[in-house]
DNA sequence: GATGAATGAGCATTCATTCAT
DNA sequence: CATGAATGAATGCTCATTCAT
């Protein structure tokens, strides 16, 4: 019951991801939308009073599940050491198993005007900091920070060009174990 | 000389360059283009037949002079591990020397349907993979290749953010030696 | 009594009156009108064919009870020129008294294609003309009910802007006076 | 030369003119407007950059126009008496040499809002009150205001309907006489 | 009777491109 | 070479109307 009222407006937000990740913001139309869904433009209009308010709720979601996800990781580990192999664990797995929300993401800050405080990468600094003075850290928090979301992202690029052709379990575990070797100091 | 000759059509270039890699592709028009520079819409089109083309024409020289300088390095280098050295140190030369250009690349081929071969990275890949089978790499080549343009770029968005509030050639020393440290197995 | 009926269906007729009046045919919409009654757009299909059948029948309701009252008018007054009198009084009566409906009116006839024959005026205009005839009019029968007609709505507008600031009661009456005076010749 | 520059937005405001006074704002589209030129729809916003700009130019000038005759009136005339003559007459002749002008001034006031300092009529009104305090008027300045514009775009719908056959140079004479007598206290 | 999702035509506006001057 | 008016296709959005529930 419940169930099928917002069917068609999870389906919109469905087929928004996967364009506006896949071709830019303005590169993806209403009608391209309508016509991924199954629908006609004005019918988006009945769930959503815009464009802008799709691409708006979909950062909002997308912002606050990374952002669950890598508390989580903070708040499991034991010592400091640990947390950041987890927050590396974790952003990574999430990346993976959601790349076209990491696309989304990073597309996002990139393009549109995004503030700092809202950015998933902002709660990983945060906690950087605090492992960098205590001298766990090999890096600034702010390069280590860009050397893991860049290289994951990046990482996405090759393998939708073709240029990394390994399967994502092992790609994920070769970064995962490099990022951890270059950022922990010993 | 046949320099001024082309002199509205280098200041095309250079315009659209900067809004190209600040606002994105579509939403740049041809007439923000003109204004940048100074002329009307019209007269763009005495220098290129189309928008298209002037992407075309920026892809093309910044790919043309990365890859200059990174062939450059390679054939500079006296030994494999020093070539290494002066790969990363001109790819992030070249990024915090042209940040414009090093943004719209990375814009180009997330939003771009673009070939493989004509990456710089393709270059920088094929150096690495040699490396790599000598043993001088850490890690695959790919995922090398990732951590250094995925982590150069997003250096700039973080600059751009005001995250990263310290100087260019700071951040690129720190970010350079530790890539040095990562990449290149001791 | 059959008059539960279509409570509904007023509500409705006097909300798309209200609104039409105020904001005009096209700047109406049938959502505005729903959300006015306290129902959904759908719900208004179930009393109307369609919007212009809503218009339809105000203009004919109202058209109708102008018209009733102007003929009682008629046939209550002794002699011509107290019927002039009477004309006029129930014309500012009605227009005071239901403003909206007086103000649909005017805007029906100044946006809307509509028959000569039909509108109230005409039955004013027809008995103007056999009191001319018999020289009780100062000025052509068209003149005077220009003058009544407009002279009232206008005194609305102004009303409505601020323009205007007295008690309706006192500006009825003195519209009354100067138009009696105006048309009656002595 | 200068005079080719405006001439399509020329065309354009009087199209638009002609086009909102008979069929209101919203009735009347962009591509309406651009038909009647002779243009494409494009063409408008390389002379306005949006309908909404169109209205208020036309409402601008209408007003501009209009008061300066008024004032002209006011100026001209000899005594108070002969003042109220000549506004009557100058608003006529403005209303008769261009009805549609005259028709789009009520309109806007009639379904926009529009601030009342700006309306013609409030100089008129100003002035008449100066006549009022001195005796002159027979009836309340907002009063006899309401009767002359009032009375004056009531004609013209009448003669649009085909209420009013007469020539227009007879209407207005009578019109304006009827007038005079009516508001000058003798 | 009423709901609300959906349709489809239409609207204001934008924009890459063309072309006469 | 450059201008700026114009085109025409496309875009985001609105709205009267329909229809399954």
């Amino acid at each position: 019951m419940g169930e099928k009222r917002s069917d068609t407006k999870q389906k919109i937000l469905e087929a928004s991801l996967k364009l506006f990740s896949k071709k830019g913001f303005k590169e993806t139309t209403v009608k391209d939308i309508a016509r991924e869904v199954g629908i006609t433009e004005g019918a988006i209009y009945r769930h959503f009073t815009s464009k802008e308010e799709i691409i708006r709720e979909l950062i909002e979601s997308i912002t606050r599940e990374l952002k669950e996800r890598l508390l989580e990781a903070i708040n499991e580990a034991p010592s400091g050491t640990e947390a950041l192999n987890l927050l590396v664990k974790h952003l990574l797995d999430y990346a993976f198993e959601k790349p076209e929300s990491f696309r989304f993401l990073n597309l996002y800050h990139l393009l549109k005007e995004a503030r700092v405080e809202n950015m998933p990468g902002e709660l990983i600094r945060h906690y950087l900091e605090s492992l960098y003075e205590k001298g766990l850290l090999r890096t600034r928090p702010e390069i280590a920070l860009a050397l893991i979301t860049g290289g994951a992202e990046r990482v996405f690029v090759f393998k939708e060009k073709g240029f990394l052709k390994d399967e994502n379990e092992r790609v994920k575990e070769e970064l995962e174990s490099v990022l951890k070797e270059l950022l922990i100091r010993k």
